[in-house]
DNA sequence: GAGCACTGC
């Protein structure tokens, strides 16, 4: 309770008061011009521009808020004192300002300003390479001046490498210390301070924010960047910010985008102004082939080892679909290539493959520089990458001069009918095709095979890919959404808004979870859950886990199982790293399996040296060390929410119990029954025929499991799974198995048996009392 | 007896 306490004060009656006084002192604004001495929030405070009245510092103050322009600005921007700090400019700053004004952004600064000044919301169009994520959150701040007003530039991004990269290279174009005047803002990491005017975050959690100040008014100007990638929280904040600017008047708005779809963006808020900045590409010519392809990776092989035997210099870059897809061709391109050297037809090729579950030092590999000629003015050398989706926005290589794209990527589809989301490989979208052919143009003309008809790319590919709202389970947004503080869904103003199927799905589930009361209102629980950063299922697991003295174990749990696979099976020691995890096996499932892993993890003589530990066990450092860290997350949000943490001792024969009691509180919507014959499943009330998967540690004779996880494969199978008893069932999620709403069959009846049995004992029990 | 596109709080 201390904690809300302290959240209420800054709300107070008494502290409205104080704030009033510091205003009737008489400067207006917000009493940044009073001495530092007199206020300790303000000790940050440079003081020292003001000794020298001809100092570049002074300049802002007497810059007209949202009324300067170009001029003036860059006038600021020459020196020779910094005018956000007082400090003398960098011979290094010097240099990096030149390169920055001959960025293509440059050249409209002075039309930004004018559309930026007139207009609440502006629509921003920037290609690659225009600059467009480093200069307009500066062209803003000597306009906005936030840091004269004590508020802030937000700058949203939805990858956090991309926040701290471009904090790190907007900072030093600022020549200020990464984390004071410019600072980001990601999960796990806050690196700003009482002096941070400009601050890049994610999407997320900007997200995260709104939740607690609907209004975001520690900002006055919020920059939505990459808004095309359409993230959830993109999307989220979009429907939100185009409410909160309602509210406030002195809110500005900048959406930026990659072309394509900009009027879409104007359109949704209200005719916005559009500025389109051309971006600073090297053009790409286009190839297709003139009949369609039937096997789209052997197609792209021969495509590969033409144009390394055929082309000039230049890098390849080849895009697949998933991790095993992209191994087995970099093995056969391997081959065929080494084959084509011999006959003194080509020039070395060195083949990498990239996608998001390698390792680290794996991935860095890409930028190795391209093996020369085998001779001196030989055929040349090159690389060739082989990649997933990464390589289309997260990950930009330079030197690329060909692609070649096949036309398709996984991607996640929701089922909202059997509440399934599963990955599918699909076509692409044009402006995927777009995005691809044009990382062949960063640092000379490329060339783009693509591996369809140009009537097909033309008549069959859709223009955009779907956005993710439109392809997920929409449980965690709807809870998020409600405590945003939006009550009316299905009047929430969405630039796609979801099947209203899907969002029935989500208020079922939410409502079965006592997330939402039977009018669609948050409960208790339903805002508590929403404090985690989690599923709703996890976060309500671990919230009522104490209830069953295991909270500690839950905690760890949830964590697990919120981040990537912890165990590791390499395709050449597959029997070994099953050997491995036999140790640590439960026969009661997976989920305890999972924590007996963790505990293991934990102790010192692991802890002595983590990596080469994990290493001999095939379990994953980066996932355990990732879930250790999610775990202390979630844990200080238990503590602020006064969650009790505790454990059944492990002696105690019911150690286990409780925790299998536990995780049916949270999954008692993903509960699977053996199908009779013992090797098929039947899921609850959805009835699908599911298998387990291989990996399960769980021996067969468990009568009724809960899963973790659908996966739609070429089978139906369920992953994680853990055995419990049917009497837990009815006793622990009542309101579901409340056995009259289920048809007629053989659920139906083995809950009828299980109940009859459980009435009987507790007759037999009072009988004898 | 199988596989995890990618991202985020």
């Amino acid at each position: 309770m201390t904690v809300k306490r302290a959240d209420y004060d800054s709300d107070d009656d008494s502290s409205r008061a104080k704030r009033v006084k510091v205003e009737a002192n008489g400067n207006g604004n917000g009493g940044v011009k009073m001495e530092p001495s007199s206020n300790p929030y303000l000790a940050h405070w440079n003081d020292e521009p003001k000794k020298n009245p001809d100092n570049s510092a002074d300049r802002l103050y007497s810059f007209k808020r949202h009324g300067t322009n170009a001029k003036q600005a860059q006038a600021a921007e020459d020196g020779p004192l910094n005018p956000f700090t007082g400090k003398t400019l960098s011979k290094n700053y010097m240099g990096i300002l030149k390169k920055r004004r001959d960025l293509p952004v440059h050249q409209q600064r002075d039309e930004f300003l004018k559309l930026y000044q007139e207009s609440q919301i502006l629509v921003f169009v920037g290609e690659t390479g225009s600059g467009k994520t480093t200069q307009i959150p500066q062209f803003v701040l000597y306009d906005d001046l936030p840091h004269l007003n004590s508020k802030m530039v937000a700058c949203t991004q939805p990858r956090r490498v991309a926040a701290m990269s471009v904090a790190q290279r907007v900072a030093e174009e600022m020549d200020v210390s990464l984390g004071e005047e410019v600072g980001y803002s990601i999960r796990f990491e806050d690196k700003t301070g009482p002096s941070t005017m400009l601050k890049y975050m994610t999407d997320g959690m900007l997200l995260r924010e709104a939740m607690h100040d609907h209004d975001l008014t520690r900002y006055s100007t919020i920059i939505l960047d990459e808004a095309h990638e359409r993230t959830l929280a993109t999307d989220i904040l979009m429907g939100l910010l185009k409410e909160v600017v309602l509210r406030r008047k002195d809110l500005k708005l900048i959406i930026m985008s990659a072309t394509l779809d900009a009027t879409k963006f104007q359109k949704y808020f209200h005719d916005a102004p559009l500025l389109a900045v051309p971006g600073r590409t090297h053009p790409v010519e286009i190839f297709y082939t003139p009949a369609p392809e039937r096997d789209y990776v052997e197609a792209a092989l021969r495509t590969v080892l033409q144009i390394h035997s055929s082309e000039g210099e230049g890098d390849i870059l080849l895009f697949l679909t998933g991790e095993e897809e992209i191994e087995d061709a970099c093995r056969k391109i391997n081959l065929e290539a080494q084959e084509l050297i011999r006959d003194g037809l080509a020039g070395p090729l060195q083949v990498y493959p990239l996608y998001g579950t390698l390792p680290p030092a794996q991935q860095q590999k890409i930028f190795n520089p391209a093996p020369p000629p085998a001779t001196p003015g030989g055929r040349p050398g090159r690389k060739c990458i082989v990649s997933t989706n990464i390589a289309e926005t997260s990950l930009t290589i330079d030197g690329i001069v060909f692609v070649v794209d096949p036309g398709f990527s996984k991607q996640k589809v929701y089922n909202p009918r059997i509440r399934v989301e599963s990955l599918l490989v699909s076509p692409i979208s044009k402006a995927s095709a777009q995005q691809r052919a044009g990382r062949a143009g960063r640092t000379r003309p490329g060339k783009c095979f693509r591996l369809y008809t140009e009537v097909a790319f033309k008549k069959e590919l859709i223009e955009q890919t779907y956005p993710e709202v439109l392809r997920s389970n929409l449980a965690s947004t709807v809870l998020e959404l409600k405590k945003l503080g939006i009550d009316d869904l299905v009047h929430f103003d969405l630039m796609d808004p979801p099947a209203p199927e899907t969002l029935m799905r989500a208020l079922e589930e939410l409502n079965y979870l006592a997330c939402l009361d039977d009018e669609g209102d948050l409960t208790q629980l339903g805002k508590l859950a929403s404090e985690f950063p989690l599923d709703p299922a996890l976060a309500v697991m671990l919230i009522v886990s104490p209830e069953f003295y295991c909270s500690n174990e839950i905690l760890s749990l949830t964590a697990l199982l919120s981040v990537p696979q912890i165990f590791v099976r390499p395709a050449n020691n597959r029997k070994r790293a099953d050997e491995m995890k036999d140790l640590f096996a439960h026969p009661d499932g997976d989920h305890l399996t999972m924590l007996n892993v963790y505990h293991a993890f934990k102790s010192d003589s692991a802890q002595e040296n983590p990596k080469q530990w994990c290493h001999d066990h095939f379990l994953s450092v980066r996932a355990l060390q990732q879930a250790d860290n999610v775990r202390l997350q979630l844990k200080r949000i238990m503590e602020r929410n006064e969650l009790e943490l505790m454990s059944t001792p492990f002696e105690n024969k019911k150690y286990y119990e409780n925790i299998r009691r536990a995780l049916v509180a949270g999954f008692f919507m993903q509960v699977a029954k053996r199908d009779g014959n013992g090797k098929t499943y039947v899921t609850v009330k959805d009835e699908q025929n599911v298998l387990l998967h291989p990996s399960t540690v769980l021996a067969q004779e468990s009568e009724w499991v809960v899963y973790n996880e659908f996966v739609l494969t070429t089978k139906n199978y369920i992953r994680t799974v853990t055995g419990v008893k049917p009497e837990w069932l009815l006793d622990i999620a009542p309101n579901y198995y409340d056995i009259d709403g289920f048809k007629k069959g053989e659920i139906k009846n083995a809950l009828q048996r299980t109940m009859t049995k459980v009435l009987r004992k507790e007759a037999e029990t009072k009988g004898r009392r």
